[in-house]
DNA sequence: GATATTAACGCAACTAAGTTGCATTTAATT
DNA sequence: AATTAAATGCAACTTAGTTGCGTTAATATC
């Protein structure tokens, strides 16, 4: 599971190029390869399609390694890899930010909020099983208001209800 | 345009039946007529598919009338409206919380957020000519969701872009 | 490999949006 | 008219996020 980091690239590798994955994102992205950028990409990437607040991350990373990291510096950290187009952001029910790794197509991902373990997951299975045409809608949707002259478009498909485990009252996770 | 409120109903009305229609639908949701109430409701009443947040309903309301109404009376006069279903609520890009006038289909009512001028408006009417299959879709797609066990089911349809008057630079507001 | 440069860090202080407590007012009820 | 409970208004508080600024450490340069 855990991935070695060379410190320095040994004579024989690739010169410029890094070793680790998420170090290569990191540098082809213009960012620094620091302790703390390469945890919280590490841990997105890790989990896909699964969106993460601020305090969420911090908790999920304190938990994995002892050392916590500062909020200032998750909050800039995110920032910063959110505006080089690593991560997406979304505002959920509650106002607060979440954060996921970028998906491979950037718009009209639907996903779920439950309002009662406020666990947010991704819909894509579900639906396209069940409602294939929603996507495809949504892309022409955005096409056409593009032709109308809006831009920079993205779209955001929030359903919001009670999830089936909670509903069934299977598991009743608080935040 | 301003309508006659009768402070006491008088003899030959309907007893118990408020006039207005404002304070009708006010005592029918179980709330007491206010000043505050009724300024609220008729100015979103006024203005439909069109979301305010707090502190430009407030702006709104002040303006209009000289009297200003409490930070927090505004808020649990919202809050309360809400709950009783007569009004929508939404989370912007900001984090802040948008309100209207319940509109008569809820769910899925696309609307977009300019993340110039901010300002947000419904998109039915551009989208119904042009890209007919996406409410219908929608709708679909929350059926499927239904039938697979979640409850209380609704959605968010945000596209967020620059609008047109943006785009060409015909208008600029900030906020 | 040492040095210079500047991105990234970490602490404290601050802000914006919204909430809570509580005493006072006022709409509805008796 | 008296009662009572909803709604108001003020102050204090909370939460999520931001800003300033001196320090640390990745990267670039010598």
């Amino acid at each position: 599971m855990p991935v070695k980091i060379y410190k320095y690239p040994r004579v024989g590798a690739p010169a410029t190029a890094p070793i680790d994955p998420i170090d290569a994102l990191l540098s082809a992205h213009g960012l620094r390869r620091t302790v703390a950028a390469r945890r919280v990409l590490r841990w997105l990437l890790a989990h896909p399609d699964t969106s993460y607040t601020h305090a969420q991350l911090q908790m999920a990373l304190q938990s994995d390694h002892t050392l916590a990291l500062d909020r200032v510096t998750l909050y800039r950290l995110i920032d910063r890899l959110t505006q080089v187009g690593m991560l997406l952001c979304r505002v959920d029910v509650n106002r607060v930010r979440r954060y996921q790794a970028m998906p491979a197509s950037v718009h009209a991902i639907p996903h779920f909020e439950c309002q009662s373990c406020h666990r947010d997951r991704p819909l894509q299975s579900a639906l396209e099983a069940n409602a294939p045409d929603l996507q495809k809608a949504a892309q022409t949707a955005l096409e056409a208001l593009r032709a109308l002259g809006y831009q920079e478009l993205s779209m955001d498909l929030a359903v919001r209800g009670v999830c089936v485990d909670c509903a069934t009252g299977a598991t009743q996770h608080p935040a």
